[in-house]
DNA sequence: ATAAACTTTCAATAATTATTGAAAGTTTAG
DNA sequence: CTAAACTTTCAATAATTATTGAAAGTTTAT
């Protein structure tokens, strides 16, 4: 495998796994090719590689900035725009996480918070939903937890406990 | 909010999170039905209950029985066939994470290790590929072991040290 | 063996989600 | 101020993914 073929294969295979962050394809992709590129790139650059329209890349680069993943760089002298990536892949796991918390597990829990909490009218239909969406709501709020904790700043100590542990 | 205003907005919430483990809509509203129902329910119950066709609940009850966390029940004496779901949440989390990481993580490791793999030729480009490509790949090995073995059966004492260290 | 009761399959269709591209908007240089 | 260089927006379109429903398949009872 030459680099050409190594970078394809991993800009295909990281933006194939976009879903599993919550984010699409193309956003996916645009970070995968700034995280392995040596230098910032303009929106230019990222659309010839990617074989995108501008539209397309304009939006997800948007996204990206969103989830305070990739930031734009001013280059001196130039015009036009330049971003970068985080590099760190422990930064870039703990900006992940904790976007993925604040979007979709916080409100879940929120959610499964009210639905466990409704007037308990002693019918066995009522006792298993309460049951069953509370062991679910202890359960996320424990995992939330710990993902934050191990991915926060606190995160060396913590971790390095932890691997002992289960190493 | 009543009995089944609750019900509906809990499958309706996780329904919309199948995307989170991987799952489509319907198959995670036939797995949240069958969570907080009080007894095993036949592919008539289902649909009737979630309004969808009898070719999506069969396959998708097809789908949750390969992820392991849906079985078939024998009533006696009934013909048709039942359907009941793992009902303890740890178990459900075991289920889930084990299948993602075998279906999803294991194959991205394996592409993050071919990837970074290639023969280094010397230039930046190439350097670059091949240090970020690996620092991605120990990362997500050292996270997927770890929530492998946190969900596992080895899981009662590492989780409780964990819990005492974060908590 | 046959018919009834039930489940599965899969091509057609619908629903959802991503992408394009051109017009509108913005910024900078002169 | 105006033109050029660049970015953003968004309605139209394409691509993908989910769903239906009816025909084919299977199992069980008689």
């Amino acid at each position: 495998m030459n680099y050409e073929e190594a970078k394809e294969k991993f800009i295909s295979t990281w933006g194939s796994l976009g879903s599993m962050w919550g984010i699409n394809k193309a956003m996916a992709q645009i970070q995968a090719l700034l995280f392995i590129s040596t230098k910032p790139l303009s929106m230019e650059d990222i659309m010839k590689e990617l074989k995108i329209s501008r539209g397309n890349t304009s939006m997800n680069l948007r996204q990206l900035m969103d989830w305070g993943i990739v930031t734009k760089e001013l280059v001196p002298g130039e015009r036009r725009e330049f971003f970068t990536t985080e590099k760190d892949v422990e930064e870039l796991a703990r900006h992940i996480a904790k976007e993925r918390s604040r979007r979709e597990i916080k409100p879940v829990i929120k959610t499964l918070k009210e639905v466990s909490s409704i007037k308990n009218d002693g019918t066995a239909k009522t006792k298993e939903l309460i049951k069953q969406t509370k062991a679910l709501h202890d359960l996320t709020e424990t995992a939330d937890s710990m993902i934050n904790k191990l991915v926060s700043q606190e995160q060396n100590w913590v971790t390095k406990s932890l691997l002992k542990l289960i190493k």
